[in-house]
DNA sequence: TAACACATGTAAACGGTTACATGATTAA
DNA sequence: TTAATCATGTAACCGTTTACATGTGTTA
């Protein structure tokens, strides 16, 4: 039996994306190219390797089903023990608080006077960065969730939708807080 | 000469702590408890296998002390090329939005209907973690940034210090939205 | 004198990224 | 037919965390 470590939030992602539908190592991957993007990314490279633990470990299972004349696809799917383990995870209390790791703020930790001339044009540039991204989420709030019925049926994915959005527009009314053109 | 990989951003903030003043490892070590804990974590088994590498590669010296009778110190100080280096990469732009790896976040992802009775239990828990954070960073400001000359002193340190508790109040206001008692 | 803080290191394991590698299917 | 996409894997490297390991100085 092959043990993954508690603190591999990738395998909770994986079971969790599963439990919505089963799917492949290669649809996995594109979810975080997508939607889920925005909160988590993995590569097929440590995708693939995780599902065979996984599987290994008895959380999920596959089946091999045949594309057009051979290519062959692996379609995985959760078994009771990877479900309970997806609603033990989701239950559980999440106390830690993640340093946001963000190299600009870190930049500007290292500038001394409010006179030094770099600050300005680093303030603008990550106003259009987040102006961007906030343009960005609320077109796919839009897209994503358009009616209020559609909200009800991934009401989790439009909150921290939500989230993302106001989490970008305080972040550029932060950065505006200190332009001064 | 020893290459150190361009995305290795802990190096800089070993720059930049070095600039403000000579430090030991263990300085630099306690440095990430402190003050920039907030945006950064590093181990001490990270940082002087770090030192002895930014050294050989010309960026940083050490000068060795002894404290009391014979207790070892090496106090590490800024090169020419390593105060360069600092400088070129606080002026380089910072065009990257890294995700924010929420585990809380990736959680609710995963759940489905407004019904769900987790939801209202884990808003509750978080908003006591983020007041928490909130309060904390808050009497951090009025500790460390007692009067406006101090600011001036340490600008960007003030800067983002600003930013995390706007961040932290923003992130309290959002889960209060959701909050339904 | 015992506990705690100061001080420096190494080793093992893990999580994640980039690169290497191969082959099938579909659409322009 | 050729480029893009679908599909699965491995290898090497890097950054980070946890644990192991050792010894000094200070303070209660």
């Amino acid at each position: 039996m092959a043990s993954i470590g508690q603190r591999n939030r990738l395998q909770y992602i994986i079971l969790g994306l599963l439990n919505q539908r089963p799917q492949t190592g290669y649809d996995l991957a594109k979810a975080f190219e997508n939607e889920i993007g925005e909160f988590w990314q993995a590569q097929h490279s440590q995708i693939y390797p995780l599902l065979r633990r996984m599987e290994d470990a008895g959380e999920i299972t596959h089946e091999d089903t045949v594309a057009g004349e051979k290519l062959a696809k692996k379609q995985y799917t959760l078994t009771p023990s990877g479900h309970d383990k997806l609603v033990d995870w989701v239950s559980e209390p999440s106390p830690e608080l993640t340093p946001s790791k963000d190299e600009f703020i870190l930049k500007l930790y290292f500038i001394k006077t409010d006179k030094d001339p770099r600050i300005q044009p680093m303030l603008r540039e990550q106003l259009r960065l987040h102006q961007t991204q906030l343009d960005h989420l609320e077109g796919r709030l839009k897209t994503v969730f358009p009616t209020d019925a559609v909200k009800q049926q991934a009401y989790g994915h439009y909150l921290i939708l939500d989230h993302a959005i106001e989490r970008e527009r305080d972040y550029v009314a932060w950065l505006s807080k200190y332009l001064t053109d």
